[in-house]
DNA sequence: GTCTATACCACGATAGAC
DNA sequence: GTCTATCGTGGTATAGAC
């Protein structure tokens, strides 16, 4: 062949890499795949040597953003509420509304990913239970756990929505705010 | 003219109401000008007498949809905290989880609102604000108004995307409760 | 105002050369 | 594995008859 064995898995890597960032600013439905390959330096043919189609293409970057999030937001079992708030405080950053290309997936693409098929939702599903179980046991409260997810993706949806920096950041510390004031009275 | 004065407006209202509602459930720029015609029987040509181009639509509709929600969710100048509760209740629904079609515009469209210009935006804003005012009024917090739009919102979103009923309630219950504790605390 | 017909472009996906 | 070329479809938008 003519072809290293894996630059298959790097070309397939960065093709996920970069199609997830442009399905983050721009919409997964927006890009079409000649786009996401010229990202890439690669022409729309080529594609198909590494999904079968679009559709499992977006599978595999909810997958992978997803898996990657678990990892940056609450991996391991057990983790102090000192890391807790160093993710909460990052999350519901300026930097985090500005760059939604490296930012989380859910606010993002939640919408998208609430559409799609059932695969795709299971797959969602499994990864934010495991999120939410991680978070519960950190704060010994699972409805506190529950809450604490949606007002995170919530506060980002709005505040991108926005267009003056203030009052974006004004959501962002409201939020940060009434969630310290919750952690702590538990 | 062949037509009456009121039919055109008649005609744009139903253009708009459905439209909405096929731009809530499916995605704004998943659904074509002809798909959004042919649910009101009209011919795709015929949808240019009513709007120059699909981004005004879009523009109008985000216009309609937010207005309606102010007037759901927080109208007039006073409002008890009954009534607080009661749209709290709604918005935390299974119910609306389950009709993204006449539900609140935010979750399912925050995303594609988010990605659109800046007239849009600003218009977004502007309800959004005035949405907050009138919380914050009742709540005598701003921050706690901040809080509780955003976490209603994520709710929604983060609810919709999963898969199993019951951790879709148990989502959508653990933000009313938690909710609930921080506005009698305060 | 609404219809049919159409221009024009972008999309997802495939075929065959290299 | 990647390229170019292409097919078929569906998108936005316009033109002209009624």
């Amino acid at each position: 062949m003519r072809y290293s064995i894996s630059h298959k898995q790097q070309t397939r890597e960065r093709l996920l890499q970069s199609s997830a960032a442009l399905a983050k600013t721009q919409g997964f439905a927006s890009v079409g795949v000649d786009g996401l390959m010229k990202a890439i330096g690669l022409s729309g043919g080529a594609f198909y040597s590494h999904f079968s189609s679009k559709d499992e293409l977006f599978g595999s970057i909810i997958e992978r953003e997803l898996s990657q999030s678990l990892e940056r937001l609450g991996a391991g079992d057990a983790q102090s509420r000192e890391r807790l708030d160093r993710c909460l405080k990052f999350y519901l950053s300026m930097a985090h509304v500005e760059h939604a290309a490296t930012g989380c997936a859910l606010p993002s693409m939640g919408a998208e990913i609430a559409r799609s098929d059932v695969v795709v939702r299971e797959h969602a599903q499994t990864w934010i239970c495991q999120l939410h179980a991680n978070w519960a046991r950190t704060l010994e409260s699972d409805s506190l756990a529950w809450a604490i997810l949606s007002q995170c993706v919530g506060a980002l949806v709005v505040a991108r929505m926005l267009v003056d920096p203030q009052v974006q950041a004004q959501v962002l510390s409201s939020s940060y705010q009434e969630l310290s004031r919750q952690i702590a009275d538990h």
